[in-house]
DNA sequence: CGCCAGGGGAGCT
DNA sequence: AGCTCCCCTGGC
């Protein structure tokens, strides 16, 4: 087992270890995967023995175990650079963000520590449209199997390294041409032609996918909100978890609920300026797990 | 069994 | 800005 420094050491913030050919073991703070699995941002992510989680990200998969600090993702290492690394947000820093917590603030210091190990990922433009667009007026475990039902139905079929059959995500030509109501059979309800049409307007060019990733988040968000089904809410969810711009703060009914409750005078938008949205999910994962 | 909420948004006024 | 309707599963 040989130990490699990652980067060089001033802007190093997680130890790698190679284990192997494919097994890249991290030392990283401020990292769960049960917390980022259960955070509601990825519906893709699955639990699937004790510490053993598995993740679907476009048409690729990846199995991940925990054991305290030290996480073992099972793949090698050029894929882990490649893509997983930046997927998990291994290169970010949210100690320094959440030192930068008010003291006084004792709701948010709570929710923080609650949710210590919450990590905002970088997943896929278009699978994070189509998962908001799904998601309004919706209860997360059935966002979840709609999305399984999707991909089953649409997605293409894989199968893993070590054997295990999976479902990618299907691209917006795949959905593009079908009538509006055909995901309906998928549970989307209503909110079936919300993604066929918003499929439609990316194969078509009126939405570009890339022009929308290097977008400032004022840019993305007002190019977002032409989409047919994506508001303001939505909008602000896939500029945080998929282009990762952590100003966007997706006020939702739990937030609202608990905007009300702890943040009478509105939340203090200014002083978490440039990680207001790593706050939501802070706020966010404590209504949802941490009052217990 | 009925009732209601669940990570909203479009299309009206 | 405020109202209604879109849909449907799970929880009580």
């Amino acid at each position: 087992m040989n130990k490699l420094p990652v980067c060089d050491e001033t802007n190093s913030l997680y130890e790698l270890q190679e284990y192997g050919e494919n097994r890249i073991a991290v030392q990283a703070e401020n990292f769960s995967l049960e917390q980022i699995c259960c955070s509601g941002q990825c519906f893709r992510m699955k639990r699937i023995k004790e510490n053993h989680f598995s993740v679907i990200s476009g048409d690729r998969y990846l199995e991940a175990e925990q054991h305290g600090k030290t996480v073992i993702f099972h793949c090698g290492k050029e894929e882990f650079f490649d893509y997983w690394e930046d997927y998990f947000d291994l290169k970010t820093d949210y100690k320094t963000w959440i030192s930068g917590i008010n003291p006084n603030d004792g709701y948010l210091r709570k929710a923080a520590r609650t949710a210590w190990g919450v990590r905002i990922l970088r997943q896929d433009l278009w699978e994070m449209i189509v998962t908001f667009l799904i998601s309004q007026q919706n209860h997360i475990k059935r966002i979840s199997r709609s999305i399984e039902l999707l991909c089953r139905t649409y997605g293409k079929e894989c199968i893993s390294a070590k054997g295990t059959v999976y479902y990618g995500f299907p691209a917006p030509g795949t959905l593009c041409g079908l009538p509006e109501d055909a995901l309906m059979e998928c549970n989307l309800g209503y909110r079936s032609k919300y993604v066929v049409r918003t499929a439609g307007a990316v194969v078509s060019g009126e939405t570009d996918l890339r022009k929308i990733e290097k977008m400032s988040y004022k840019d993305a968000r007002t190019e977002l909100l032409k989409c047919f089904g994506v508001g303001e809410k939505v909008a602000d969810c896939i500029c945080l978890f998929a282009l990762h711009k952590l100003e966007a703060f997706p006020v939702d009914t739990h937030i609202r609920q608990a905007l009300d409750a702890h943040y009478k005078r509105g939340f203090p938008n200014r002083r978490y300026k440039e990680c207001r949205g790593v706050m939501q999910q802070y706020i966010f994962y404590y209504e949802l797990h941490g009052q217990m």
